[in-house]
DNA sequence: AAGGGTTGCAACCGCACAGAA
DNA sequence: CTTCTGTGCGGTTGCAACCCT
């Protein structure tokens, strides 16, 4: 690492810098390449006196103009090399040290609306810049990747989720979602609507989201707006639980699910997360400060977790680039955590849905960051929970996430998970028959599951009886394979959800349509291969949120 | 203690864009 | 309109510090 130079190097000064350049290659690089045939252009570390000249050259004739710094102050640096100094290291005002929790919690939100947009994050965080944003999402990438924990927190979805309800105002079931963080920054929060999202395909590839989208079209599309994002109707469907006044019926059926579900034993909440019911399980909860992420990112699990042990491992390494908002979260709750203050009173923190009180915040899982912060450590800290085996309370429904905590399902080959399927094994059965009124609105019905989570595993199971398309439950839960049996490459790739394993493309798309508002059978069409394609759009070239129109 | 592997940051590289000539 | 120049941005690399065995 280029350290910095202790002070004591601040003795070798210019003469240091004289006196070990490095030839230049011309690379002033890019488009201000050194052109030049004056001396070689040094590289590499700067010294003390090389910033001290050029900060003094910047107090004399301010930024800008960098090619004439080496002219002006004799500094063998090229323009390039100098501005970069000075607005990652020399200029004022800038932050040094640790990302502190507000601004790691920034940056994720904002690489969920923006992807790499370094720039265009570091003009939220003032003080930093754009390199040390990269560097820690990159950092934070790749912690994520160890630790198979998901990249964003589900919160984050979630709060753009809130956001996106709050700004759409298309969507107004009574909710007042604090968002301080929002306000707080001033953040640019495109409105994803429905069509937007249809451009982010990849936000669909989480099984939790779509039994809930699911279920919230099966129960209350008539209620949202066509405008809501797709993460409200996520989130209707989160809160169909506690809403019985809109649709009191549907509710019972919800409860009799649920019912039946409670019948299984004290592992039945293990189950029902790993079933992705756990966003309906949303008036027993009592952590919305318990899990710091949700898992519902199993699209991100997939790619990350490499342990997942009901899936075909990935093979290769994956660019860990992931298209902003890729993994908009089902539950819409979880993002509280993130955005309530530390003062926020426990009242506060009942769900605007939610008929019954929250348990006492001091209810905390066992996976809880130390931090409570909801952030990389907290990941790093549920990971180490995961390795450890923690379970969570048996009293605690954690219904942070829609798939349930990541004690109980980031770490697919754990014990749980295996208890899951060992329930599934024993009561599926009378489980689907309570399920089938969601069943068949499930996508995993034509879903592929091999680089899913765990949640959608178990989704998958639910469906094959309900669904038209799928075969047995068995084969749901197989990855896609082509002719020869072998895994399918897309089966690897989140957006693998919606590669179109069913039998039927126009059921496929008829429920696309029915999730995103009825107008993804313009945009989304197979495609070769058995993916689906939204647009121009795909996994790899998938534009990020800001880069569609409607959010510059 | 030593050596190899890993981490994380600073800096570089190359492309793209905008404005001036 | 074309070319040149400056700047911005995102990806990648280099390497010292740290960690692990």
């Amino acid at each position: 690492m280029y350290r910095v130079k202790s002070e004591s190097d601040c003795e070798m000064m210019l003469q240091d810098q004289m006196d070990s350049p490095v030839a230049d290659d011309g690379s002033s690089g890019g488009g201000s390449p050194h052109r030049g045939s004056g001396p070689p252009l040094k590289k590499g570390p700067w010294t003390s006196a090389e910033d001290a000249i050029l900060v003094d050259y910047v107090k004399k004739h301010g930024e800008g103009n960098w090619n004439a710094v080496q002219k002006n102050t004799g500094l063998f640096r090229c323009g390039k090399s100098c501005r970069l100094r000075w607005a990652n290291h020399l200029r004022p005002n800038l932050k040094k040290g640790a990302f502190i929790p507000e601004e790691e919690r920034l940056i994720i939100q904002l690489h969920a609306k923006m992807g790499n947009k370094w720039a265009r994050m570091a003009a939220h965080l003032p003080g930093r810049t754009d390199n040390e944003i990269k560097n820690y999402w990159n950092t934070r990438i790749k912690r994520c990747q160890r630790a198979g924990l998901p990249i964003y927190p589900a919160s984050v979805c979630n709060q753009s989720s809130s956001e996106d309800q709050q700004l759409s105002g298309d969507f107004n079931c009574g909710e007042n979602i604090s968002n301080d963080l929002l306000s707080g920054n001033n953040l640019y929060l495109p409105d994803f609507t429905s069509d937007n999202f249809i451009a982010n395909p990849e936000a669909l590839s989480y099984a939790p989201q779509l039994s809930a989208v699911s279920i919230s079209n099966l129960l209350g599309q008539s209620f949202a707006s066509k405008n809501c994002s797709f993460m409200d109707q996520v989130d209707q469907s989160g809160i169909l639980k506690q809403s019985g006044c809109v649709l009191p019926a549907l509710s019972d059926t919800i409860d009799g699910v649920l019912s039946s579900v409670d019948q299984f034993s004290n592992d039945s909440e293990k189950l029902k997360q790993a079933l992705g019911f756990d966003y309906l399980n949303e008036a027993n909860a009592s952590s919305k400060t318990i899990a710091p992420f949700g898992v519902a990112l199993s699209g991100s699990h997939a790619f990350f977790n490499g342990n997942f042990s009901a899936s075909r491992p990935i093979n290769g390494p994956l660019k860990m680039e992931l298209p902003s908002l890729q993994d908009t979260e089902s539950d819409p709750n979880s993002w509280l955590k993130y955005t309530l203050a530390p003062a926020m009173q426990p009242t506060e923190l009942v769900d605007p849905y939610l008929h019954s009180p929250i348990a006492t915040p001091s209810v905390k899982s066992e996976c809880a960051s130390p931090r409570n912060s909801g952030l990389l450590e907290e990941l790093l800290h549920e990971a180490q929970a995961l390795g450890s085996g923690k379970n969570q309370q048996p009293s605690v429904r954690s219904s942070s996430s829609s798939a349930g905590t990541p004690c109980e399902t980031t770490t697919v080959a754990s014990p749980e998970f295996d208890l899951c399927q060992e329930y599934w094994d024993d009561h599926h059965s009378s489980f689907l028959n309570e399920c089938t009124p969601f069943s068949g609105y499930s996508f995993t019905e034509s879903t592929p599951v091999s680089a899913a989570s765990p949640d959608i595993f178990h989704l998958s199971k639910i469906s094959p009886q309900q669904s038209p398309s799928m075969g047995s439950g068995e084969q749901a839960l197989e990855p896609k394979h082509d002719t020869a049996g072998s895994p399918h490459p897309e089966n690897l790739r989140p957006d693998a959800l919606f590669s179109g394993n069913t039998a039927d493309p126009s059921t496929f798309n008829n429920a696309i349509s029915i999730l995103l508002g009825n107008d993804m059978n313009a945009e989304c069409k197979p495609v070769l291969g058995g993916g689906i394609t939204f647009g121009s759009s795909s996994w790899n070239n998938m534009p990020h949120a800001c880069e569609i129109p409607e959010f510059k």
